[in-house]
DNA sequence: GTCTATACTAGGATAGAC
DNA sequence: GTCTATCCTAGTATAGAC
């Protein structure tokens, strides 16, 4: 009697895939220990993968996806109000950088062992950060900073910073500063310039 | 005839290695590369680090030690003044994080390849880390921060920041803001508060 | 004695055949 | 799932040039 095909055994492997990758990096795992961790078979891994780059791949694009989540999160945070949503995602991001066995933004770290421009990868991550940047600097316009570009960066250098930072100092460490410096940040860069509401300011 | 020992072999073989591992990441690089590159034995390359976890390790040292010649460069642009010191770190780590070739800070990118805690590469990260953090406090109670760990937290995670994000998106990234940033948060938290010519402000 | 170069072991990797 | 092919790794030991 011929077994159905698992809808959910994708899921399964890329559960446990990421699970592994994100804790050892990615060249660190091999396939067998997605296989022996997962119980799942060589055969169904490249069925659904094909390769080990795809895999990677799969596993980038998921990484990304729990930003534009934590994005969604602040939006319902502080619904129509941009400035408050950039203090928001960088108090999440601080949150989550010293959470235990966070070792800081996945897609940074598979940045550093991908580092050929061609890998399928590589493009991946640089894709996320530019259009990371993008939403960015567009909630700054948003919020009526008076440079939105510049607010957006800022607030890229303080995500970018706690996650590499958190992970290796813990609370001790730089991440003590960061939600009072952005809401500082976001305050200066929005001084006299008031939100949405009305089209005052300007 | 016996042959004279090459006092310069470790530092040749050490060229060599960091070269690569900073190219292409640590797991990356197998001793055979080095070796091939370097023009030089196996048996040298062992007798002089007996594991290339000791190899990594003299690597991550000499990382630590680029930082260190960083801080005396800035010292020196701005001798006796540690609030211009630590604007020159943070101009300094701009223009390094979109140079050629650099992929970002060389220890943050070996801790995601080391992420075992009792690995002697993942230590001498952690404690380049925490040096760093105290310096960079130190440097700003020099300067006469009114919250000298919050300056310090606040450049450190503009550095960290830069080194993330630089390598990843370039100078249209978020380092076209980094250094105005750097000037608003060292002047910002040393107003009325000048350095340490007279014993003024408290 | 000091070095380079090569052979070798034991293990793990991706990939694919069956 | 198992089994095979091919490759690469860390590390050791040996051979031979200088």
């Amino acid at each position: 009697m011929p077994r159905r095909p698992d809808p959910t055994a994708r899921e399964r492997i890329l559960d446990v895939a990421a699970r592994l990758f994100a804790e050892h990096g990615v060249h660190a795992v091999g396939l067998q220990q997605i296989i022996d961790e997962g119980g799942c078979g060589k055969n169904l891994l490249y069925r659904e993968f094909g390769s080990k780059d795809d895999l990677v791949v799969a596993y980038l694009e998921r990484c990304r996806a729990d930003w534009d989540a934590t994005i969604e999160r602040a939006e319902r945070a502080a619904p129509g109000k941009p400035a408050a949503q950039l203090v928001e995602l960088v108090a999440a991001v601080a949150e989550q950088s010293t959470s235990d066995g966070f070792r800081g933004c996945p897609l940074r770290n598979a940045f550093a062992e991908f580092p050929d421009r061609d890998h399928p990868a590589h493009q991946v991550i640089v894709g996320y950060y530019a259009d990371r940047q993008d939403h960015l600097r567009e909630l700054a316009a948003a919020a009526g900073a008076a440079d939105p570009d510049a607010l957006g960066d800022r607030i890229a250098l303080l995500v970018d910073g706690l996650n590499a930072n958190g992970p290796v100092l813990g609370r001790d460490g730089a991440v003590r500063s960061a939600l009072g410096f952005a809401e500082e940040i976001v305050a200066g860069a929005t001084r006299r310039r008031r939100a949405t509401p009305a089209g005052r300011g300007r």
